[in-house]
RNA sequence: CGGGAUGUAGCGCAGUUUGGUAGCGCACCCGCUUUGGGAGCGGGGGGUCGGGGGUUCGAAUCCCUCCAUCCCGACCA
């Protein structure tokens, strides 16, 4: 391809609505363009490292058995409102109806599909087991897409469904997607973690993330020295040792005007009720937290969690915890309604379903039997200290809600977390068979009776990988692509204009070409050198060949785009050096 | 949905406070010069100043209103 003929124009500024670097660098390079928010158009270079990446995909799909195929983007309502999505997804499903007013949908994922098209195929239990994909634009009306193609409302993903008749056969066709995904991203070339995800509502048990570690991302996750990674939301607190309380002191009602935060708690104990040992810190407290949880059904129901006073409830995790109800926060109107509840000083002796307030109490992992607590007293301005878990209160069960942080111990016993952040690019889940029974997916047996297939659903993001890959491999003069998925395979500058350079300069790009290699060859006749290797370093492509003012002893020059080291090559070697340096 | 900001040429921006002929840089076109790190000089094309309404002799500028976009948060396989 030629420069001059390349659909392409580079810009010299940053756009102003780009913040994040990979979101910068595929506009000024050329290789995207917004078209409305959250929806990009991909001009051909863009484009080119696009289908390399879904080439991977495919490789590594098909040779796990995968077979491709495509179902349509539009599609009718039926089969989302057989498993309840069409409600469930809310707003972020795209909706549309055709001239007659019936109600369409631009598909989000395709699980409904898939099943659908098994079950419109398959009666036998000899049929199976099966492994279908396709690589396909899929739609998601989000409340606000960023950082260009990392998060668009239009996107491409690679989605593959296995279809198995016991749970033996959905555990090999998990492996199979975890081992293909790991050669994916390893030829894809970022870094990335596998986490433990949680498989939420969607009522599967083994869940996993890939996730790319990217200070961008909008994942939090965790990872210990000794190997273990999971998604924040599914970080499980290791439960501490039980104490015996039994020559513990009896608790005792103490007055704390004024005091309906921990940490005005704290100080005030510290003023009028020091301890003997050591000051009173935030973790000594222990704090009770209101939420309403929002049932599918409508139902409102009052939730009090327990936690150490010096962690906050994490939104998050909670969510997860109680999904498929959602978290609203506890009004004043619902405190109102409840005058047992002090606010500021609510304490676990009104707590749980059977005592005074009749409200359902979880408690953080931590507060185990024997654990000593100063904490609310139920009557404004009194906190009671000393009050001791499994000896003055009971919960109705543990929740694991309090925010995780760094330090914090591994579950496993591996070692303190660190917390990281990474963009969600692979995920693999066993559904099981939630789809399958709402859809009627059944096959006969070996004993001629009907069974419920089980399902796995394993996703790739494939346009987010080109993001993804920028994010990770870009310097401030551009981009560096891996040799996988550059749009070219050679960047041939002409830094000159002597008709003796490009004489050459196209005998090494014919040479290149007829040995298989793509070569970019900016042949811009009357473009200045400078501009010329700006925009190569910009384009990305990873090695770079430079004719310039050496040809006439016969040197052209090959430069490395990541380390920036150059070298001189007889014009003669030129081919079989970019050859040798191309295929490593 | 809440908070903040911004809408002026393809891109990046000034001009708005204090109303008076629509500007700069990049990009683009023509000519000459230039060719190893985003060249120089000269000439040129390109704008319903986000939309609508109002005030005014006169509005990019002041007022009202709507819309759009971006950022933070909420939300999000």
């Amino acid at each position: 391809m030629r420069m001059t003929q390349l659909f392409v124009q580079t810009l010299r500024d940053d756009p102003a609505d780009a913040e994040v670097p990979s979101h910068k660098l595929l506009v000024r390079a050329g290789y995207v363009r917004r078209v409305a928010p959250g929806i990009y158009t991909w001009l051909p270079l863009g484009l080119r490292v696009l289908n390399k990446i879904e080439t991977i995909v495919r490789e590594e799909m098909d040779a796990i058995g995968g077979q491709e195929m495509r179902f349509p983007a539009l599609l009718p309502k039926e089969p989302y409102e057989a498993t309840d999505r069409w409600e469930e997804y809310g707003p972020n499903l795209f909706r549309v109806k055709d001239r007659r007013g019936a109600d369409m949908l631009l598909g989000p994922t395709h699980e409904e599909m898939f099943t659908l098209a098994v079950k419109d195929l398959y009666s036998s239990y000899k049929d199976l087991p099966a492994r279908l994909y396709q690589i396909q634009t899929k739609y998601r009306d989000e409340a606000r897409p960023r950082a260009g193609i990392l998060r668009g409302r239009e996107f491409i993903m690679k989605d593959s469904y296995s279809f198995d008749i016991d749970d033996a056969g959905l555990d090999a066709a998990y492996q199979a997607h975890r081992e293909a995904y790991v050669r994916i991203f390893d030829r894809l070339g970022f870094e990335y973690v596998i986490v433990k995800a949680d498989s939420g509502a969607m009522g599967g048990s083994a869940s996993e993330e890939f996730l790319a570690v990217s200070p961008t991302g909008e994942d939090t996750f965790v990872r210990s020295a000794g190997g273990y990674a999971a998604n924040v939301e599914a970080v499980t607190t290791p439960v501490p040792e039980a104490i015996n309380f039994a020559t513990f002191d009896a608790a005792v009602v103490v007055d704390t005007p004024g005091t309906p935060t921990i940490e005005s708690l704290v100080e005030v104990l510290n003023a009028s009720h020091a301890r003997d040992d050591r000051p009173w810190e935030a973790k000594d407290t222990l704090k009770n937290v209101l939420v309403m949880l929002v049932h599918p059904d409508g139902r409102r129901e009052p939730l009090a969690i327990g936690v150490p006073g010096d962690r906050e409830v994490d939104e998050k995790r909670l969510e997860t915890q109680v999904a498929p109800a959602e978290v609203d926060a506890f009004t004043e109107a619902d405190f109102a309604a409840n005058p047992v509840l002090v606010k500021g000083y609510i304490g676990p002796e009104v707590l749980g379903e059977s005592r005074a307030s009749g409200i359902r109490y979880l408690l953080d992992p931590r507060v185990v039997s024997g654990t000593v607590w100063a904490t609310g007293a139920n009557v404004q301005g009194k906190h009671v200290l000393n009050l001791t878990a499994g000896r003055d209160f009971e919960a109705d069960g543990l929740i694991e809600a309090a925010e995780v942080r760094a330090g914090d111990p591994a579950p496993d016993g591996s070692g303190p977390l660190e917390l990281a952040r990474g963009i969600e690019m692979g995920h693999i889940f066993q559904l099981g068979r939630k789809y399958a029974d709402r859809l009627g997916l059944q096959v006969l047996n070996e004993n001629g009776s009907l069974t419920t297939v089980t399902m796995g659903s394993y996703g790739v993001g494939v346009s987010r990988a080109v993001g993804v890959i920028v994010e990770s491999s870009h310097d401030d003069a551009g981009i560096v692509w891996p040799r996988s998925v550059s749009p070219f395979d050679v960047h041939l500058v002409v830094a000159g204009k002597a008709p003796e350079m490009f004489e050459a300069a196209e005998r090494i790009v014919a040479d290149l070409e007829s040995a298989g290699l793509s070569v970019l060859f900016d042949d811009r006749p009357k473009v200045s050198p400078g501009v010329k290797f700006k925009d190569a370093e910009l384009i990305g492509v990873p090695t770079i060949v430079v004719v310039g003012k050496n040809i006439s002893d016969g040197i052209v020059e090959v430069k490395d785009r990541k380390s920036g080291d150059r070298r001189d090559v007889a014009l003669s070697d030129a081919t079989a050096e970019i050859l040798g340096e191309v295929r490593g």
